[in-house]
RNA sequence: GGUCCCGUGGUGAAGUCAGGAGUUCACGCCGGCCUGUCAAGCCGGAGGUCGCGGGUUCAAAUCCCGUCGGGACCGCCA
């Protein structure tokens, strides 16, 4: 039907005589014997001369049969790639009408309420971001099975309906007709597969997997998404680092034209210490401070015997934040579990140095103002922010508030990639039971030098895992799994899982090693996210061609729908009235 | 489960704090004029249950209560 891409036309086609195809973006009529229609299709659009009376509306398809032209002198439009030519002697052929959209297909609907444009989604898909995005991802997904390839691995496809397991989380449920009263599950990674095909001697295995997780959405989950899927046999953790690395590396490539420095590395303490949190954005400074020592023998009662005290610097801060701000702020850390927060204005002493104006001032000896001043390396006008409690949430709180004051855009700036390694084996304790939780998962090995930590002090014990973090946002996680039985008894004994629990749980998965497990680790990051970064958005349902909104809608197909009562009850089931 | 923000012709906004006739602006749509525009221009026109329900009031887009929908975040996401 068409010679060209609307887009596509340059000088280099002057006296052509071309066919293109595509939706009437604007057009500018001026009488029966003269209109200007800019023909669009997904590579761009191109201007027509159109010298007949033909009705073409917005949005109408047309295929448009004209010659190539120069434009004459003055009408040359820079702002368009095809601008310096135009079709002229028009023949059109109206393919199909079309009703008015709803909003413009162009930049501006980028404005419009987010429901209209998911209402109307095959509207939205025809514009230009939309249509980029799209292409980004194709492009991403196409580097990546590339990369894998190369790298010698083997896709594998798992199954959708899977076995409900017993921790992780929530899935979705599918009943099963033909045994009422049992269900699959919607696999929330294909964990269990993957780690069997090793066993299965596949070696290398990568799959660009599905995942479901019936969790809460946010503006970087969807209740459906996509990961690079990976597991590898006879390898330590350098091995899948690097594996990993040169596929995200290549995927990044493969957009922006050009290849991302070696991604640097971070142990979890350190990223915790420095950034507060275990996946930190590299993009701005505003680093935690150690201020343990110089209050070490505080009278301030706040500060006296706390475990850690550490604050971070708001540069030029003490004039832009006012009672009210630094009040919401401290509600804010409390909200996050603090005790309080200390806030100092930093403030021209009478000596020429730096003093403090804060509620607390008065508390503190000069040699700690002092050490303060020095530890914060703070100057005249900065904000320091002080938090004093346990390591842990010291460290949190201050996270929390550094990245609340000072972090940018998720999809701004330069892309920062950062590895995180050693993350504790365990994490927290579970309510009731009062036992370890795991960190990553139940099957992470311990890092070999804390093995004997395992009793004593459990809560210390490193693990083999990591996550890959992309401008605060964590792309994925992955680790070295356990492959031989004692040491996988000893973490269920840490985690207070019994033998015979053990058994019942991870029977089915963990029973195929004795068959023969070789070393293995892996790893899985989620495409939405590295797509959507390296798309310069900050939401992944703008690279999601049909995405959910928050409360799990779809307001183009308005999913989901009531069951039909007579497939409802062939599954055997029956629907309880909500009650509210 | 929780906190915060939003909902006004087809679209985007102003109006809401401080109640007074569905008022305004831009885009789009329909009709007319127009042979070099590109956010075309000019003239005219149509189009709204101010998300929904209740309450207060002489009077509600505006105040109060509830509810629905959307978004950001916390919890949750081994």
């Amino acid at each position: 039907m068409r010679t060209h891409l609307c887009g596509d036309l340059r000088p280099d086609q002057i006296g052509d005589t071309v066919s293109v195809c595509g939706w009437v973006g604007r057009r500018r009529e001026h009488g029966e014997h003269l209109a200007f229609v800019d023909l669009r299709d997904h590579s761009g659009i191109v201007q027509c001369v159109i010298n007949d009376d033909i009705d073409v509306r917005s949005e109408y398809v047309l295929r448009i049969t004209g010659v190539v032209r120069e434009r004459p002198e003055g009408t040359i439009n820079d702002n368009l790639p095809t601008g310096q030519i135009e079709i002229g002697d028009c023949e059109v052929e109206i393919l199909r009408t079309a009703t008015p959209p709803p909003f413009p297909i162009d930049a501006r609907a980028d404005d419009v309420d987010e429901n209209i444009r998911l209402q109307y989604r095959y509207l939205d898909l025809r514009r230009e971001r939309m249509q980029k995005n799209l292409r980004i991802r194709s492009a991403v997904n196409a580097a990546v099975r590339n990369s894998m390839a190369d790298q010698g691995f083997v896709e594998v496809e798992t199954p959708m309906l899977v076995p409900s397991t017993p921790e992780g989380a929530r899935e979705f449920l599918v009943p099963s007709r033909k045994e009422p009263g049992s269900f699959y599950a919607l696999p929330q990674s294909p964990q269990l597969f993957k780690q069997l095909l090793m066993v299965g001697g596949v070696d290398r295995y990568y799959q660009i997997a599905r995942c479901l997780r019936d969790e809460d959405l946010r503006a970087d989950r969807q209740y459906e998404f996509m990961q690079l899927d990976m597991e590898m046999s006879f390898v330590d953790q350098d091995d899948v680092l690097e594996a990993v690395s040169a596929s995200v590396l290549d995927a990044a490539e493969a957009v922006t034209g050009e290849r991302p420095d070696p991604i640097e590395r971070i142990t979890w303490r350190d990223a915790m210490n420095r950034f507060g949190i275990d996946k930190p954005d590299l993009r701005f400074g505003m680093e935690l401070r150690e201020l343990t020592d110089a209050f070490a023998s505080t009278e301030f009662k706040a500060f006296a015997g706390a475990e850690a005290i550490k604050g971070i610097k708001v540069d030029g801060g003490a004039d832009e934040y006012g009672r009210n701000q630094l009040d919401k702020l401290t509600d804010k850390a409390k909200g996050a579990g603090a005790k309080g927060l200390v806030w100092m204005k930093a403030v021209a002493g009478d000596d020429g140095g730096v003093r403090f104006d804060s509620p607390v001032a008065k508390f503190l000896s000069d040699d700690e103002v002092a050490g303060l001043a020095a530890a914060m390396d703070a100057a005249v006008g900065d904000l320091v922010l002080i938090v004093a409690d346990d390591w842990e949430p010291t460290c949190e709180v201050l996270g929390m508030l550094r990245n609340e004051i000072g972090r940018p855009p998720v999809h701004q700036g330069p892309y920062r990639y950062v590895w995180v390694v050693e993350f504790p084996l365990f994490v927290g304790r579970d309510k009731e039971t009062g036992n370890p939780k795991s960190g990553h998962h139940p099957f992470t090995m311990p890092h070999p030098d804390d093995v004997d930590k395992f009793e004593s002090d459990p809560m210390s014990v490193r693990s083999i895992a990591y996550d890959l973090v992309l401008n605060g946002w964590e792309l994925g996680s992955g680790s070295i799994r356990i492959h031989e039985p004692e040491l996988q008894r000893r973490v269920f004994a840490g985690l207070g899982i019994s033998d015979e629990e053990a058994e019942r749980k991870f029977g089915f998965f963990l029973n195929p090693f004795e068959y023969g497990a070789p070393p293995h680790g892996g790893f899985a990051f989620g495409l939405d996210r590295l797509v959507a970064i390296l798309a310069g958005e900050d939401n992944i349902r703008e690279v999601i061609a049909y995405p959910k909104t928050q409360s799990g809608q779809d307001p183009m197909t308005n999913s989901p729908t009531a069951g039909d009562p007579k497939a409802v009850e062939e599954l055997g089931l029956r629907i309880i009235p909500r009650v509210d």
